[in-house]
RNA sequence: GUGCCCGUAGCUCAGCUGGUAGAGCAUCCGACUUUUAAUCGGACGGUCGAAGGUUCGAAUCCUUCCGGGCACACCA
């Protein structure tokens, strides 16, 4: 998202400390967290699953992240250091191949290897898997212009700089599986260890019981499953990983984590994983829980069903500015995400920039547009909204933008493609919007004899005039053919022509049409739809 | 069972720390247009899920209940 001036000054510190836009709900908390620990920067986290692919949840958590690090930094004058850490699970095991990958049979080596270890299936552009994955995490991230650093679990892990985390994890060893072990079923109880060794031999990320543990020279022992051969590890330097709630709590504790939100459906993981963190003796983040966002029918949105909108469909048809204000809106609120909800998001997103102009510090505050923009919004000029362009695109059969903007001109004689930049770029999203939308829709239909011959004699007497000829002559001449074959009521004529050269019932101005169409391009029209060639 | 969210006009939803119920769409009427659409103006439309409580005053705060949705094995 565009960068725009910023708010850091006196007016908007002060305003700041009443605001109530739930970014700053949300950052008090975290002041207040900062405070009793009397730490020196507040860290924000996001987490990513090893499968990598962005989605649409992780660009919500990112944008949202962002704005409650926002209001922290007005909140407290932007004298307090933060940073967000984009945290990625690359170092988890290869549990299955995934589907959607070429080179399933080499993949299918791996599994049960960290993801670090996995050769890339795509190219080998990339040492591993993962690798490949973050990189597509990060020119993501980086494509929306957020500011973040960026945190591989494999690097934290063998760098050593989680020894001192994992050495206190041994140590409350007890207590950490007295958290896990009652939410377990019977079998896994069995299995189940807060460290995952990774074997020394085959390189697998082992899912075992340990037998033993040695808090003084930091070990761990278990039993080779294969080997049956008893193996003892440093739990440092990489030799293990943690098992999924206990690593959350290891990176929070280590990390110091502030602040990190996750989906609803996550609760009793944080709950867990904040026990965790307490009987290592270390304070759990803030937290918010967000609501999962559903589709058209209420049901909920997943990778794997594919139903209801992705980013790319989103963007297709409208502005990331507009989707960052989607997800500002009530994160605590499920909501359904499918098309029908981007033109209200587009054009309050420009209602609330041009608001902003002419408001207070306290309510520019409260403004969705300056936590997309973590500043003052641009401005933009836009003598049409969305909604009516979309409108105008259905009803006027445009897709093509010259001609959309000949229709915009006559309504709004002032805006051209230069001197309205903005609008430009959303006559493409609306042209788009009718390609994928509006043109499946249609339904041609084939003419009737007199209709027919009225067709054939407008596209001859088109000839008569040329693309100099304004709209007005030759409204007139498709009205003198309506009347010389007789339609009654007129009415009748006109609705023919859209029905069977539109594929609609209703359209533009007949003559205006033309005019801003162009005259050969509408006698084409007219043979192919006389040929029957757009009648299904 | 535990927890979260929601219940406001026909539909989709706004209503922020309590002060006379709002928008968009839909519907209907009108204006403009030598047709239509668009556009513009207007009208219609709600005992704010229910009952208690706090208050001079509650859609808003508290309690209980009803109805709907979702999450909660393992893995992340």
């Amino acid at each position: 998202m565009a960068n725009t001036p910023t708010l850091f000054d006196a007016d908007f510190f002060d305003a700041a400390q009443d605001a109530r836009a739930w970014p700053f709900e949300e950052a008090k908390k975290v002041l207040k967290r900062v405070e009793k620990s009397g730490k020196k920067e507040a860290i924000f986290e996001t987490g990513y699953g090893p499968s990598g692919l962005p989605h649409i949840g992780t660009f919500g958590e990112v944008v949202r992240t962002s704005m409650v690090r926002h209001a922290f930094r007005l909140l407290t004058k932007d004298e307090i250091p933060t940073k967000i850490i984009c945290f990625s699970d690359d170092m988890d095991g290869l549990r299955k191949v995934p589907t959607n990958v070429p080179n399933q049979e080499r993949m299918a080596e791996y599994l049960g290897k960290p993801l670090t270890k996995v050769p890339d299936p795509f190219s080998d552009e990339y040492p591993s898997f993962a690798h490949h994955n973050n990189a597509r995490l990060r020119r993501f991230l980086d494509d929306f212009g957020f500011e973040y650093e960026f945190a591989s679990a494999t690097d934290y892990y063998t760098s050593g700089r989680l020894d001192a985390a994992l050495l206190r994890m041994l140590e409350v060893y007890d207590d950490v599986m007295k958290v896990i072990l009652p939410t377990l079923g019977e079998e896994r109880q069995k299995t189940y260890s807060p460290f995952l060794p990774i074997c020394p031999r085959t390189g697998i990320v082992l899912q075992v019981p340990m037998i033993s543990r040695d808090v003084e020279h930091g070990t761990v022992t278990y039993v080779d499953p294969e080997t049956n051969e008893e193996v003892t590890v440093p739990v440092t330097g990489g030799a293990v990983k943690c098992q999924w709630k206990a690593d959350w709590a290891l990176r929070w504790y280590a990390l110091g984590v502030d602040y990190e939100m996750s989906g609803k459906d996550l609760i009793d993981s944080v709950k867990l994983s904040s026990r965790i963190v307490r009987a290592m003796g270390g304070t759990p983040p803030e937290s918010l829980s967000y609501e999962l966002f559903l589709d058209d029918k209420g049901q909920k949105i997943s990778k794997s069903k594919g139903n209801g909108l992705s980013i790319e469909d989103w963007l297709t048809y409208a502005s990331d500015e507009s989707l960052a204000l989607f997800m500002y809106q009530k994160p605590k609120t499920a909501k359904k995400l499918h098309f029908d909800v981007i033109p209200k998001a587009v054009d309050e997103y420009y209602t609330f920039c041009t608001k902003a102009e002419t408001q207070s510090p306290a309510e520019v505050l409260e403004n969705p547009t300056v936590h997309i923009h973590a500043g003052m919004p641009p401005k933009h000029d836009m003598p049409l909204s969305f909604a009516l362009l979309l409108n105008l695109v259905s009803a006027a059969n445009a897709s093509d933008a010259s001609v959309l903007w000949g229709f915009i001109t006559r309504y709004a004689p002032v805006a051209t493609p230069e001197t309205h930049p903005e609008l430009d770029r959303m006559v493409g999203y609306a042209i788009r919007y009718f390609n994928d939308f509006v043109k499946p829709t249609k339904q041609f239909r084939a003419p009737t004899d007199q209709e027919r011959a009225a067709m054939e004699k407008l596209a001859a007497r088109l000839d008569e005039v040329d693309d100099q000829s304004d709209a007005e002559a030759i409204q007139t001449l498709v009205f003198e053919i309506g009347k010389e074959f007789e339609f009654e009521p007129l009415r009748n004529w006109f609705k023919a022509l859209y029905q069977v050269l539109l594929g609609q019932d209703q359209g533009p101005r007949f003559g205006s049409f033309i005019a801003l169409y162009g005259v050969a391009e509408t006698k084409q029209l007219i043979a192919d739809a006389l040929e029957g060639k757009f009648a299904a």
